[in-house]
This record gives C-alpha cells, structure tokens and sequence, in this order.
DNA sequence: CATTAGTACAACCATACGGTTGTAGGAGTG
DNA sequence: CACTCCTACAACCGTATGGTTGTACTAATG
C-alpha cells in the first residue's frame, strides 16, 4: 500500500510538463536520457534529473542496455494515482447517492 | 481543453496530503474554510492557502453561506486529471498491442 | 589502453512553496 | 451602531525545486 509520501511523490512528479512528457515517450521504451535529453531545451542534467525525479516516485524505472540507459515507463505507479482519483470520484457518487435515499426516505415517510 | 499548465496545478494541488484531505472531506460539501481548519495542525491563513491552491487548480468551489464561505468539491477537476492517467494507461496497452501484432505478424509471415 | 559516449552527481543560483503573523473587509448579532 | 465571526490578503522566512556548470564513473571502440 502506497504511502501518503508516496502519493505526494507520484503527483509531484507528474505536475511538471516536461516530466509527463517523458512518461509519454518512455511507454515506447527505446529511449536513454541522453535521447530524451535531445527533445527538451535544457541541460542534460536538468532532463536527468527530471528522470531520477519520475524514478523516485515510481513512474519509470531504467535498465541498461549498453553504454545507455533505457528509461521505461511503469504503469503500476500511474495507476496508483489513478485508482486514488477513482476513489474520490466513488465517494462522489456515494454523496449522491445518500442524497437521493435522503429524498426517497422523505418520500416514503412525510411528515 | 484543459492546457499544460491546467494540467500542472491540478496535479501540483493533488501533490499534499493536507489538500488531498480538504478535497475529500469537501465531497460532502458542509464545512466553511474555518471549519476545515480545525481538522489540521496548522493557523487558518495556511489552510486559506491550501483551498486557495485547490480552487486556482479547478478542484474545489466555495459558496458563501450566511457569514461562511463552504466549500465544494469539483468532480469535473478530478476528473480532467483521471482522463489524462487513463490515456496513458490506453497508449499503454496499444503498446502491448503493438508488440503482439508484431508478433504475429513474425508468425504468419516466417523467414 | 586511450578515447569517446552515456550517465551520475555535487555545487551553486533564482524562484516557488508552505508555513507564520498581522491587518483589513464583509456579514450576521447584541 | 458596535461587536464578533469568518474570510482575504500582504509581508516575511526557511526550505524545496528547477535550472545551470563542472567533475567523475562506466562501458563500448579505435
């Protein structure tokens, strides 16, 4: 079970476009850092370090593969954040629904 | 459409477990911005701070009632974020999908 | 084995963020 | 009208973040 920590992690880390961006182009899983790096008008080291970012919070995870090394993304950590936003939108509908058994109990039983 | 940076405060609000909980305690839509101060260790203007975030970010509504302000929360703001993880999940699987029709396609027409 | 490609990491800087206190405005209540 | 409750916002402070440059390690290549 993820951590709240680990919450904070997973959206920290996707509230940034560049960020998101590399999660998009890592679900192709070809590319190193480096390549990644050619996309973005900044350092390597800042594209790196967005990467060690994304890792931390478990959205990628890298493999070596020759001198590279291959960023992937992993979906297990995307769907952590998206179950959570089902559940909210659960609990959403569970208001809804109590209203509507607060309507129906009116209904059944007026005063 | 949501923009890139709609996308950033949506996701930089979700990214504190304070927010997150004034989010899901704004479901049932009874407490004033005081109200939801109580429940946290910090001074009122930081907790004002925190529903100011979520409000700029789409995620919560506030509605003045008598002297209180109550505040609500936007499923519609959730649910620009849950979209953008399910499409992910989808470009996910189409790389699966890919692979397998690669696969196959190997299969019908061998070497 | 010297060189080059790719990666990692430290140090540094400006700005953003999460917290504080203090002050001021808008809406009920005596 | 005076007062109190709730909210809003500015100013400030320490720390985190996103960028930079520079140095060092690892692995393929001549």
């Amino acid at each position: 079970m993820p951590t709240a920590l680990d919450i904070d992690r997973i959206f920290r880390a996707l509230a940034d476009g560049t960020r998101r961006d590399i999660v998009l182009r890592a679900i192709d899983a070809g590319e190193g850092v480096a390549e990644l790096a050619d996309h973005y008008p900044m350092s390597f080291a800042a594209t790196q370090k967005h990467v060690a970012v994304l890792e931390r919070a478990g959205l990628v995870t890298k493999e070596r593969i020759g001198r590279r090394k291959v960023v992937r993304t992993n979906v297990e950590g995307l769907r952590v954040a998206r179950r959570l936003l089902d559940h909210y939108e659960e609990l959403w509908r569970g208001r809804i629904d109590r209203m509507t058994e607060l309507v129906t109990d009116t209904k059944e039983t007026p005063a």
